[in-house]
DNA sequence: CCTCGTTCTGGAACCGGTTCCATGAATATC
DNA sequence: GATATTCATGGAACCGGTTCCAGAACGAGG
């Protein structure tokens, strides 16, 4: 509606002058700034960014690419982030990319070329070195959420010691029949976390002496899927294990309900421990080590503005910044009866 | 990096003949547009949507007003938006606006008014007037979702009438002690699905003839909310009901949790039906009336691009798509328990 | 008094596209 | 064969800002 040239009109100045006044840069008298505010106030002035991003190649908006929007860890990841660039005076633009989907490559190709944002950032999918590359060439900022990146500040939290944690969680209780339910490396999410967390059950196994064969079931990260495979896995008591290391708060509570049912007293017949925190946890008094997706994204906006505002060179900014998890120890573990079937003491 | 007059120079035609080949607009010959693209293509160029934005008006992006990411009917209504958009070639910006928070006006005044997006669909946030009238001032279509907004097309299930239907349910199988646990008026939500669906639910049961003093209990629209109402509603024996009506399914869930706990057989000794079509209904077996929100906002979607396509006028727009809900039958609803202390018959 | 530096302002170019308008060629109409 | 139409193209203006540059006013320093 009304453009920088009605308010300069009405103030009585030139377009520059009134640009300058508005915007804070270049010399201009205290009274003119004053009467430019005030003419723009008057007709409700404001500035249009596409105007001014296409001379200042800032666009006051930054792109976020997320495979899930409805999974928890995601969700809140995504609310924290658009809470602080809101906070800054950013817009955010959401791609919303399963990883490996069709659309993956057209959205690179297309959307992100369109120099529309500032900068980038990266909740659990692993972009290809020519995509970053990509990015970079643009003098776009790039920041990563959930696994490293090469050449990219990355925030994530060691996936590999959590688990390690959770699996000696168990081992310190006693357990030694202990199975890991989690996703395995050919499913949907791109990053290592998967891997990573299994990698830590066996490590943690290994040091105990405790043997791992058959000792990991592959689960979709969601409550349904772990409940089935609760069922299935529970359902024959000669194989039940003492404890579970899910990857997951809603596999953990999947696998709680499933052994609910079929009469597992949790955590006197099994244990059951899961990692991140989920808002359901205390109702099945989970055990867990939260990992705080909030602060995650909060950082992640914060290092990515503070690299907009004075951009270091892309090697010294190559680096993984680990957050750390805690154990909320509730009543989901417990150390295990005693093999001979007394109650332990 | 690129632009169209490195294209045009290197296919050797002028700016305005690579525009028309690029865009499809105006007459461009075969051969030359041919040319035009090949150029393009060579040298990697993408149209800068913001330039083009600043003379067409059009930004090819739209925004979301939605006061959760978190919660499930919103994160799904988001992410079939994000993905229907997307197909479109829309990029979709997010604005997450509990309703009554302090950034509401601001976003209003500065960030709505930057003509940033083409239009605007709201989900779940009762706009003013005022705002209405702004957005329209702008020539930008607002589509909501979750009721109905003045003057403004909007997609919504029929609250009353789920609940009428839900309770109606209860009633059929010959309930009469039924409970209502749902939103009330003063909560987060700005819409009127918490009162409608107590309407509903008050309609049905005094058409049954079925007292409703104290059939209501309020709570928030999450599973750990419904979890310690169902503790503390049905912790005595005496003011237990024979079912229950919850506003939605995670209330639902968090309820029957709270009943299986509390050593109440559901169904046998209470029904519980919720609203939504949650994932997590199937695996806790829980009767629902589906109301599909991939569907609401893909309809929200179809209909603000059709409105861009060709604008009607305000008045013909002002209408009420319904959506329609359908009941899903599993165990968590019979008949109850013979009131004399028999099984039924 | 002249020169210099600082502050302030306006004119004009520019960002990267789209579109209006004029011109010219090819084809159709009478 | 003269006159309209349709098609194709280039030049220039424009969208709404920012920024470069030149020039004016002013006080300070030599």
């Amino acid at each position: 509606m009304s453009a920088i040239a009605d308010v300069a009109r009405l103030a009585g100045v030139a377009k520059a002058t009134a640009s300058r006044a508005l915007s804070g840069r270049g010399y201009v008298s205290e009274v003119t700034r004053l009467k430019v505010v005030a003419a723009a106030r008057a007709i409700g002035y404001v500035a249009s960014p596409n105007a001014a991003s296409l001379v200042t190649g800032r666009t006051k908006s930054i792109g976020v690419i997320i495979p899930f929007i409805s999974r928890w860890f995601f969700s809140e990841v995504l609310e924290s982030m658009e809470e602080a660039l809101l906070a800054e005076g950013y817009d955010m633009t959401l791609y919303n990319l399963p990883a490996s989907s069709p659309e993956r490559d057209s959205v690179f190709e297309y959307f992100l070329a369109r120099k529309r944002f500032d900068g980038v950032i990266s909740v659990g999918v692993a972009l290809s070195e020519g995509e970053v590359d990509h990015l970079h060439r643009l003098g776009r900022p790039l920041v990563g959420i959930g696994g490293p990146i090469r050449g990219v500040q990355t925030i994530a939290i060691d996936d590999v010691a959590a688990a390690r944690l959770a699996t000696e969680h168990l081992l310190s209780l006693g357990h030694h029949d202990i199975l890991h339910i989690g996703g395995n490396q050919t499913d949907e999410m791109d990053f290592k976390v998967h891997s990573q967390r299994l990698t830590g059950f066996y490590a943690a196994m290994h040091e105990a002496g405790c043997r791992t064969e058959g000792a990991f079931f592959p689960c979709e990260f969601t409550m349904p899927s772990g409940y089935l495979v609760g069922l299935s896995v529970f359902g024959d008591p000669r194989s039940r294990p003492t404890a579970v290391f899910a990857a997951s708060d809603e596999i953990a509570i999947g696998l709680i309900v499933a052994a609910r049912e079929l009469g597992i007293q949790v955590p006197a017949d099994l244990s059951v421990i899961g990692i991140d925190g989920h808002p359901y946890a205390d109702m099945f008094r989970l055990t867990t080590l939260e990992q705080h997706p909030r602060r995650q994204g909060r950082l992640a906006v914060d290092t990515l503005l503070a690299e907009l505002e004075s951009p270091t060179h892309r090697e010294e900014s190559d680096q993984l910044t680990v957050l750390p998890t805690n154990l909320v120890f509730r009543s989901s573990t417990s150390a295990p009866r005693s093999p001979l079937g007394g109650s332990p003491d």
